[in-house]
This record gives C-alpha cells, structure tokens and sequence, in this order.
DNA sequence: GGCGCGCCTGAAACCGTTTTCACAGCCGTT
DNA sequence: AACGGCTGTGAAAACGGTTTCAGGCGCGCC
C-alpha cells in the first residue's frame, strides 16, 4: 500500500486547503509565515514527497530527459550517458534510457516509448542523422531533442559532436608523417554508422591528399567474437605487401584489432600500427598505449542535456556544435616499418610516441 | 504544441467514448468488432498513443524501473545496465537511470527522486547492503527492490550477485598454486564497496589456509589519475621483498595497476603477477590478456529485472541469489620468478595461461 | 409473448497535482 | 466613511488515462 500519503493527506495535517500546499512546495505564491510552518512540520511528520506523476500529468512534461544509444557496452557511450546524468541530476530531471543494439528498426519505437512517457527532451545517437523519419517526427511535433556524436548535414538539427572527418584526417595524416604507405580503414558497424563512414571520409582526404592509394575500408563487428576478426584480419595482412597500419572507426574496435592481430602472430606497433578513435578511458592503460583521437567524451554527454535546456527555454536555437578533439600519441602507432628494401632497417621504438598531440601535425 | 492528440481525440473520430478507446487498447474488455475497426483506425489515422502519465496515474505505478549503480564509467556496471535495459524493454518497460558516484550519502536523495516517480520496482548497487537506511526504508513501504552485486546477510533482501568471497578466494588460490607467497589485495574505494571488502575476505581465507602471511590491502582510487598509483604502488612495489602478485578488486582497476606498474618498470607478469574481478570485455583484449573472475555481467543485470517482476506478480519471495562465476585464465598471472635464491631461474612464459579455467583449481 | 440473461457501450468517478478564479479581510487613500 | 487595491486563502477545474457502474439491446427459452 505504498502511497498512501497524498497532498491531501499534507492538507488535512497543516489545516489548510491543498492549493496551499502546492504554493509552500513550490514557492509559486506567497503564502503567511504562520501557515507555511505548519504545512512544512506536516511534510515532514509525514514523511511527503509530491508525485511526479501528478505533477507532470498537470504540466503535460515529466522532469526526465529520454536517451537513445547504440549500447552501452562501448565505453564511449557509457561515458557520454553519465555526463547527460551528472548533468541532469543538477538540473533535478532523472534520464529515461533506451538502447537500440545499432539496430536502425529499433530508432522509431523506443522514440515512441520515450514520447509517450512526457520526456520533457531527447538527447540521442541514431544510425544516419540526416535520412531519418523519426527525427522528421520530432521535428514535426516540435519536441526538444539534441544529437550526440553525429554530425548532421542539416544545420537546423541540435548536435554536439566533434569534427569526426577533421579528426580522422588529422590522424591518419599522423599515419603518413610516420612513414606508413598502406594504411588500412577498419570500421565496425559501417552501415549503421554515420561516424564510422564520415571518419572514412576524413582517411580517404588524407590518403588522396599524400597521393596515396586508398584502401578498400574493412568491416569488422567489434561486438561479434574476436575470433571472426581473425579471419577478416588475415585475409588483409595474410599477403605480402600487407597494410602496416589499421586506423579504427574506433577504440574498442581498435583494442579488438589489436588483439586479433597477436593472434595472426604480428606485433603491434613493430608490423602493424594502430590506432584508434573516441579516447575512452581504457586505451591509456592498453598495452602498448593506444593513440587515439581523445575525444571529450563526457563533456559532450554534459554539453548535450545543457543544449536540451537551451533549447525548452529559447535562449538558443538548434546548431550543430563541435568540440574540440586533441590527437592522443601512444606506443601503438610507430614509424613504418620500411618498405622499400633499398632504404636502411631502421628498427620502431614502441616506447616512443610517434606524433605530436597538436590536432594538426605540421604538413610534411 | 505537443500531445495536442488524447484519447478524446480519438473517441471523437471514432464516433465512441473514451471507454471504448481505453477497451480496445488495452483489449481489457470485449468491443464489437466494427467499433474497434473504427477505433484502429482512427488511432491509426491522428498517430495517437496513449499517455503513460495519464496511465501511471490511475495505476499509481509507472511502467518504469528506477536503476541505482555507482557509476557508469565502471564497464561491469554499464554491461549490467545493458542487461536491465534489455529485459526491461522486453517487458514494456523504461529505465530510470541514475548514478551515486560512489557517494553513500547520495543513496537515500536518488532512491527519492525515483520513488517520487512511482518506478514500478529499483535495481541498485549500494556502498553497503546490510546498515543501509535507505533499504530499510524500501523495506518498510514495501516497495519492490533487487541489489545487484551486492550480498546482504540479511536474506530476505532480493539480490543478484556471485560468490564474491568464493571466488577471490579461488582466484588467490590459483595464485598460489603459481608458487606467489607475497600476494597483496589492492582494492578501489575499499570504504564504499562492501564487494571490495567480501572479496578481501575471500582473499585472506586462502592466504590464511596456505599458512601465508596476508598482507595489509592497498587501497588505490581507479578514478584518481594513473598518476597518483604510480606513488602508491612504488611504495609496495619498491623495497626488495615486494610482493610477486597483485589480486584487485575489479577489473577495471586491474587494467590500471598494470599499467602503473609498467610506468615504474616492472613487467608484467615476469616481476608481477596481476589478476582482477569481473570478467569485462575489455579485460580479453589487454596484452597480456587479464586473468580475472568471470562473472556474467549482462545476464545478472537481466536477472535482477526479471526478479522485480517476480517479486510484484508475487510468484517468488525474494532472496539472495548467487549466479555462477567462472576463473578465466589470463597472460597476466604466471608462475612466480623463483624468490628463493637456492631454486632455479625458471623464466616465466607469459603467453601461456598458469591457471585451470575450473572455479576450483586442484587444491595442490 | 414475456422474461431473463449476456454482450457492448457510455457516463462518470477517480488518480495527485497545478493553476485559475473568486472572495474575504485589511489597509491606505480620498 | 466609502472605496480600491493588495494579500492570503480555498473551491474547483483541469490534465489523460482506467475502471466501475448502470443500462440498452438482442436473443433464447419457457
């Protein structure tokens, strides 16, 4: 029998009606000194907390924020959702959760589930920011809602991300500046994505423009096991002239990657560099260190529900809003190994970072 | 404008009254089946969907489940909040999400706040399971709850969790059995984990029956910076006579300390022998890949929310209940280097695992 | 042909809060 | 002394559903 002690219960204690009480919980008008203790000792006796569901059910928006990601399991997400709760416990509204397992179907209905629960916004991850019905629908019904980690096209659409191409241009020119010729693309989930392809986009620019051939990207499912890399990894770094270096769509691809390359008995970085991309907090303590695009993983989950207020009180319209990444060096990525037979076997050292941590590395 | 569509809305088009509506939704009373065509479709036609606000508040419970942990940061955490999401989901329920961050005086205010959302049930991880206000609380207003991770003593508290002891005192065991004599516990936030306590006792059972002298358990903040353990660990680590063998309180910190002790130059396992507890899925990943206590992270998550439901349909009382662990070998525990100066160098092979997968190694 | 019984349906109450509206009392001003 | 405004309060109307209760209608059975 939970709930047995409703405003009225309140009233009836305090003497007074329960439009008093609503004023003294809220301080939405004023009320004498008199009335307004004995209506606080009897929430307190009474141990009374007002229901949210009452209250939303009047304000039409519940004090809850609904999200919407891929997983969990990757750290990256994990990390932006409790940057969106830390931020939303300030601001006294709790977080609805919703995964859709990178499954694009998904998107629509656990929308649906969270609208119908009165979420006062939406902060979410979806699979293609720019064809997509459900944030059509949003759109539509005018519901708050900012994006995170995607980088929609259209610029009427709240996001907070990072210059995901930039970044991955960034890196792989790193790649090149390290001597590696053939630098391999591995993309987890590429079709259901939108990161994953826009940071190929970023390679394929730093590959054109060091007039190096692009390589065809490889798709790994990082959350398939490890064993299937195996396979796929051979069959591209089996052959000679293989790749000797994976740049990942990112780092828990990349710690996957690495794994599955000892496996094939090649050492990382001494034959094949790696590297990754988000900065999750784990690829400092790998071994070696993976150098990453670092991210502001939790800031960005902070940054989003802050949009989301922006947005409900009009001080700010919807924008797309970058933050800054830095490049994370790490033991992982190393001078090529040298290719040409004529030029001398200098040996990597793993031990020393191999580019500078500035976002854009001098050009040659 | 939202929700500008209520059950009204549809009553009207459908040419019936909200009754009717509110029948053929739920399907909790026969309709003809021409007024329910005409229902469908006019459900179909205006988008409606039923408010859950408006529902919750007949039914003075909200289709959601309030989840308590200490932070997502923790991938064992994150993974069993990917396991309650997902059986939530399949129940037609939502997550309400929050975090402690390992603060106990933040128990009692977030249990609040989900209580006042009328959650039909909570799932938490609390610093301590048996002086616990909070709990009681629950307990008193008979509101439906299941630790997970947790084991209270009091078994008529609903838990989800391992043999905590049982296992580290396996996993100290097969530490043993590897010839380490000086093994020391380090645990994370020793005073708000009552796991990192239980697993310190399992830890001292096996010292204590190979006739070991237990030593003094470390206690590093895994949140702190790297840094900071770098200071910590060169204190135990520095003198001669150090310990052969880290056992950590998790994973997570485990990752951390290996990655410590390489920054003071001792590799791992070939001076120290690390192992953890969870069983995270990074943990295969590392290099040397993590011997750990495998416990089945996701599924615990999904098995405290299928508790909660058990616990309100009332088809089960609730209890402690103990899912099954697994030792999982790793290249970071290997034989100890030989301390007695008389006995041969044997080299330790880190690529080969030292311990049986068998929760219960040969007991010589 | 009348009676009784199901089956569908609608009116209305109810859930816990916020908010509007009206009003009583008081004070200061003219 | 009358009047206007201001302050504090209560009654009541929402908000969007579910559920109870009563009743209309059609049908079968005596």
């Amino acid at each position: 029998m939970p709930r047995v002690v409703t405003i009225r219960t309140v009233a009836e204690r305090a003497g007074c009606s329960i439009a008093t009480v609503s004023r003294v919980i809220n301080g939405s008008a004023r009320t004498s000194a008199e009335v307004e203790a004995r209506v606080r000792a009897a929430i307190e006796e009474l141990g009374f907390r007002p229901s949210e569901i009452g209250r939303s059910l009047k304000t039409l928006r519940a004090r809850t924020l609904g999200v919407v990601i891929p997983s969990l399991t990757n750290p990256v997400f994990a990390a932006s959702v409790a940057g969106m709760e830390a931020e939303a416990r300030r601001r006294h509204h709790t977080l609805l959760l919703t995964a859709t397992d990178y499954d694009a179907a998904r998107e629509p209905e656990v929308v649906e589930t969270l609208v119908a629960q009165s979420v006062a916004g939406l902060v979410l991850t979806v699979t293609d920011a720019d064809d997509n019905p459900t944030l059509d629908r949003l759109d539509a019904e005018g519901i708050a809602y900012v994006l995170i980690y995607n980088e929609p096209r259209r610029t009427e659409r709240a996001a907070v991300s990072v210059d995901n191409a930039g970044a991955t241009f960034a890196l792989a020119k790193a790649m090149i500046a390290a001597g590696h010729r053939r630098v391999i693309y591995v993309a987890g989930r590429f079709a259901t994505s939108d990161r994953a392809r826009t940071r190929y986009l970023g390679y394929l620019a730093a590959m054109s423009e060091a007039g190096l051939a692009a390589e065809a990207p490889l798709e790994l499912d990082y959350l398939a096991d490890p064993a299937g890399h195996g396979a796929a990894l051979a069959g591209v770094f089996g052959p000679p002239g293989r790749p000797t270096a994976a740049l990942c769509s990112n780092d828990l691809l990349a710690l996957s990657v690495m794994a599955a390359l000892r496996a094939l008995g090649l050492k990382v970085p001494q034959d094949v560099s790696v590297a990754g991309f988000d900065g999750i907090a784990l690829a400092g303590a790998a071994y070696p260190s993976l150098a990453t695009v670092d991210t502001p993983t939790r800031r960005m989950g902070e940054r989003a529900v802050e949009k989301i207020f922006e947005l409900l009180d009009g001080s700010a319209a919807p924008t797309l809003e970058r933050l800054p990444f830095e490049l994370r060096p790490g033991g992982t990525l190393a001078p090529a190994p040298d290719a040409s037979p004529v030029a001398s076997a200098r040996r990597p050292d793993a031990a020393s970072p191999s580019f500078p941590a500035s976002p854009e590395p001098p050009s040659e």
